[in-house]
DNA sequence: ACGACGTCCTTAGCAGCGCTAAGTGCGTGC
DNA sequence: GCACGCACTTAGCGCTGCTAAGGACGTCGT
């Protein structure tokens, strides 16, 4: 198959890294097929050689967005807890790298087989510290769903900017008719918002507490040593279910 | 062509209604204000006369959504952790009421101030039960955002439904090129995928855990809550390394 | 040397989208 | 009786994702 007969020809990898700049200025709505084009310098059908449609381009960008947090499994001696937030953050700082990224990333249909072997290789880690398959599936599930649903919202929020977070928190108040002594109020006063780092940092660290609690219920009574004897997973007879696509 | 003369006026809530029915019809993305007029009799400009936009329409579609879910504070005598799970499988059976309920709520930029007030029940209330307002805050926020994630991509997969669960399984195996034994797989198998009721629970019951330790450590030294001392559950002080990224 | 062929891009255009401008029928208040 | 304004229509603009057909160009078989 070669490809770039001149200097100039159009690849998979420039359209999703021009398409990844795009995004930036013109945010996930003003991404169109034309503009990319034109960016590219060729006519908008040009793209339809190399791409079955708009959605494979997004799925190319999601792809790349996850790719670019650099996951994986813990690094050597490393506890888990450290790594599942460690991992965490860097997930989320990969979806805010990008204007609209959770939404393009929550909307992706479908994962390379890269990212797909990489997260069977954090769980086959996980296992070895102690997790039952399942549990280990769970947890890293739990937490991807929480930063996709975390970062959502900053990014939602945050392409509304009707005025400064002063301005917008009386026109909360203005909202309930209470004045300011409402909890409310008085939470995202004290808070800092809903967004940003310290109720990210909350709710993760909720995540991993609570998973050290599911994991010694979960592995404790049997035997807390790494991978040892029959995993007690699931209950005799669980039902299965609609396996899905892998999430991040 | 005149069938409409008096009697039925287009209202704002027949519009809304009408346009959820045509949700579960035809999807987010084929929810068009074009559909929507002929399903209501009229021209698509007459909508305009009622709307000022598309998603004023939506983000009424989406507080029908919230608001159809029923929550509130807890009943007298509840505790939080029962309120909490209750909240959650509410919030979420509602999104899941509807074909990509959960896309329409997380793009959705503003809320009814019914539905913000409600929220401020809610938070006074967790706040009379040992919560600090921040903390109620937080706490919240950390399950609505699990919620959201979770929902999200339950629906997105659904939407892609190609070939029955095992095929799909299959697939996934292929993907990993590794056979059966991946660690993923066999999560897969006996954890019954990463969508449906059980892996959601999972998730809830850790974020409820883990709030009950955060709770401890917050409210416990001051103030004696019921029972327990400090909680041994992880290393106390802030997460190591990693220092804040951006402002907002 | 030369036509056949595959690759990669162009021109032209279709159906559909959100939305606006201007016009129309109709019930109501002065 | 008539002006007013509400609720809707007709017409159409600029844009979208995407397809069909064709053409320039490099490589290959003979």
């Amino acid at each position: 198959m070669g490809e770039n007969r001149r200097g100039a020809g159009l690849t998979r990898r420039t359209m999703v890294e021009t398409a990844l700049r795009l995004l930036d200025e013109t945010g996930l709505d003003g991404l169109t097929v034309r503009r990319l084009a034109t960016e590219l310098g060729v006519q908008s059908p040009a793209l339809y050689w190399h791409l079955r449609n708009k959605q494979e381009l997004l799925d190319a960008m999601a792809d790349a967005i996850v790719l670019a947090a650099g996951m994986g499994p813990p690094r050597d001696g490393e506890p888990w807890q450290d790594w599942l937030r460690r991992r965490a953050r860097a997930y989320r700082r990969s979806l805010l790298a990008h204007r609209d990224g959770a939404r393009l990333v929550s909307n992706a249909a479908s994962l390379s087989p890269r990212t797909v072997r990489t997260f069977d290789e954090e769980l086959t880690a996980l296992v070895g510290l102690g997790f039952t398959p399942v549990l280990a599936l769970r947890t890293i599930t739990a937490v991807t769903r929480y930063v996709n649903g975390f970062v959502l919202q900053e990014q939602t929020e945050r392409q509304v900017p009707d005025g400064a977070p002063a301005e917008r928190l009386a026109a909360l108040a203005g909202l309930l008719d209470r004045g300011e002594d409402s909890t409310l109020v008085t939470a995202l006063r004290e808070g800092g918002g809903q967004g940003g780092e310290d109720a990210f940092e909350h709710g993760l660290s909720v995540l991993v507490d609570g998973t050290a609690a599911a994991l010694a219920r979960d592995a404790g009574p049997a035997r807390p040593g790494p991978s040892s004897g029959p995993s007690p997973g699931s209950p005799p007879g669980s039902p299965p279910g609609s396996p899905p696509e892998a999430s991040p």
